[in-house]
DNA sequence: CGCGCGATTGAGTAATTTCAAATCTAGTGG
DNA sequence: CCACTAGATTTGAAATTACTCAATCGCGCG
């Protein structure tokens, strides 16, 4: 279909900002990935089931999120085109998820399976360094996030959030946004900024 | 020398948990490596300054930490022996460190530039998977950390520090325990656990 | 029009911080 | 062996921040 094909374009791409890749090469990767989409408010995982591929976002909105004791969400991420996503946990251990994924828009998605992913880096080794720059860009990225929930107050981390997703802070409610930060809806509504 | 050279094996213990190594492998990627030792209250990082290398803690305790505008220390880590720690911002994108990491006891570490890594990846691409599932493991750990600050008040946060850090919870004290929860240390100290 | 969802507002409550002071402990030098 | 000091810990009391529960508001859509 011209349509995945147009959307495997992009995840070349995604590949390419890192790692050259050869057109053989680029075979080899792409037939490792299976294109999907979901709709709005679909799971592409769930708490307890397993965890059968890890996700790259061509285009959509999804929130990854852990449910508490009580019932009450807190977002670990959310993400969109050109972000992955994965209860990597479950993933890479092979065991029953812990968080829940689903889509907050309709969203499309390239999967691939650990087994799969492997096998990738025994034909091309090299493709384990774009896995590793990602994975390092992941750590820092959630270090800062660490420090911030150590260090600033709700509203220095609403402001930071919005500096830091711009877009993300349009297209999403409030409510999910406070559960992203950590701190109530209510609250978040008091601050004025 | 013997002692130097005993060090050496159990750096080659800890790749050899995750991948196999040869010999001849492993003579190259000793190389790249250098042996340094630190005292108490020396600095491996500090804030402002280059980040040089990567660390693998062969003996002793550090701990990687950020001051604020108002001089307060949020800890972001604790590494002692078998750990990796460095000022990762600073050091995959060669920019001065935004963290200090400091020696809370004598401590011996193995260390390697970025150049001499990528260096190593060129020679032997597997080694990329050694350091991906290292990355991995920390980025799991790193989200458990977020959610247990965002869902867990300060003495669950505490009990889960002392279950999964049974050993550092006696040899630290509580006021790095504390700065590392998020937590003052006279909250900390209310708690009866 | 009226429903449903998200956002806001109010009031009381709970958790934690801050500032200050007291206590405890281990190591040092006389 | 003792006095002294620095660091760590504890305790008290007031102030602050954020939470919870409840009610209200605003708006788009069938």
């Amino acid at each position: 279909m011209v349509i995945i094909h147009d959307m495997e374009s992009l995840l070349r791409q995604h590949f390419a900002e890192i790692i050259a890749l050869t057109d053989a090469q680029w075979a080899v990767v792409s037939q490792a990935f299976t294109y999907k989409k979901y709709r709005k408010h679909q799971f592409l995982i769930q708490e307890g089931a397993p965890v059968p591929t890890d996700f790259w976002i061509v285009q959509g909105l999804v929130k990854s999120y852990y449910t508490n004791a009580d019932g009450k969400e807190h977002i670990l991420q959310f993400a969109t085109s050109d972000w992955w996503v994965c209860d990597y946990n479950g993933y890479f251990k092979q065991v029953p998820a812990k968080l829940n994924i689903d889509c907050l828009e309709d969203t499309h998605v390239f999967c691939i399976t650990l087994e799969k992913r492997e096998k990738l880096f025994e034909q091309i080794p090299e493709l384990a360094q774009f896995f590793l720059k990602k994975s390092n860009g992941g750590y820092i990225a959630l270090q800062r996030r660490i420090l911030s929930l150590l260090n600033d107050n709700a509203k220095e981390r609403y402001e930071q959030f919005q500096e830091l997703y711009p877009e993300l802070s349009q297209r999403l409610p409030k409510t999910l946004i406070a559960s992203y930060l950590g701190v109530s809806r209510e609250t978040l509504s008091r601050l004025d900024s």
